[in-house]
DNA sequence: ATCCACATGTAATCTGTTACATGATTAA
DNA sequence: TTAATCATGTAACAGATTACATGTGGAT
């Protein structure tokens, strides 16, 4: 249930409409923790039930500003403080990684080959992101320090797999070249 | 719709029930693609609906014995090497740094330390395992090389996620110092 | 006048979690 | 005989995705 706190979060930079906060979830926490339309209006309208949030202001369209209440600041802080974080982490990549021996060696070596150029453009990508903001140059407001330190998560994780995923279509190379040596032996006498 | 091709690939091994099954998500799968026992026994259901698996014995208890159909081989292999894996990510953990400027610096740099030390602990658990592995010496089966390349990501990704949150804590004590000069220049006439 | 961006909301569907419910077999 | 393990299933609920639905305001 953390799309909540999320919400509560960027409510701390100052009063919202759902549509401005959309447009946030669809930049700058897409990579974290993205969130529909549907879902976020749902979760505004469930925030000012609870009177985590409030309607601070009204403008054209119906639009809705909501701010944060003091209750919902508090519940920020708990959540931050106290609440353990959920360390599952449910990857799609990995699990196929499992089941590779069900293709052809070469297959999965393309496959693991695959996983590691994904991962250099979207260090590229990152690297982007990073450049655009030390030239925007922010300073050191609470939002741009940790900001770039989530960022850092982003660009060392890319590294990481990309090195990985290199090591790993090696390793298949190994195998098969062991198993080629193994098979001669086999054959003979 | 990934449980489905989790299920696939664990029939890959040989026949299993639910039962059976529903342990090895417990240990092997657990940190790739945890399941519960009800979704593990609906998602049976609508396999074996679907074509892709058939019960192929019965035991005691109702216990159904379910095996990989030509159908769902090919499923299998299909998802492995055209379906792209989703990239998404929704950590928590990540979410929570982006808003650690709602709280004091010393409770943020607890956070991204205790972060760190959860890491150090995971990544001990893997080393276990794979001590564990290598002790029981499966060789080169597929499942033992794809298995060890699957430990080797999170071998490297809890390297990676505590040596992160050590610079990260770093930094905070870093901008920390540098306020506490530029205030007391400010101090100064 | 017309189009695009603004702006909010609901409904259907899917996936996953927790809890409930039931009963058979086996080993001590 | 009794407790643990084996074994399957359903129901209620929460969270997320996709699609549908509607309308306003401002710029050209």
């Amino acid at each position: 249930m953390s799309l909540r706190h999320a919400v509560l979060g960027l409510l701390t930079e100052g009063p919202a409409s759902g549509y401005d906060l959309l447009k946030v979830f669809e930049v700058s926490l897409a990579n974290v923790w993205p969130a529909t339309q549907s879902q976020l209006y749902g979760e505004l309208g469930r925030l000012a039930d609870a009177g985590l949030i409030e309607v601070v202001a009204e403008g054209p369209r119906g639009r809705k500003e909501y701010g944060l209440t003091d209750a919902g600041l508090t519940e920020l802080r708990r959540w931050l403080i106290e609440v353990e974080p959920e360390s599952f982490r449910r990857t799609d990549m990995l699990l196929r990684v499992f089941f590779l021996g069900v293709v052809r060696p070469e297959e999965a070596r393309a496959y693991l080959q695959e996983q590691g150029t994904v991962a250099a453009r979207a260090r590229e990508d990152l690297e982007e992101i990073r450049s655009a903001a030390e030239k925007g140059d922010l300073g050191n407001t609470p939002l741009a320090v940790y900001g770039r330190i989530a960022l850092e998560w982003g660009l060392r994780f890319t590294v990481m797999q990309r090195e990985w995923a290199e090591w790993a279509a090696r390793q298949i190379d190994q195998i098969e070249e062991q198993n080629s040596v193994g098979a001669s032996r086999q054959d003979l006498p």
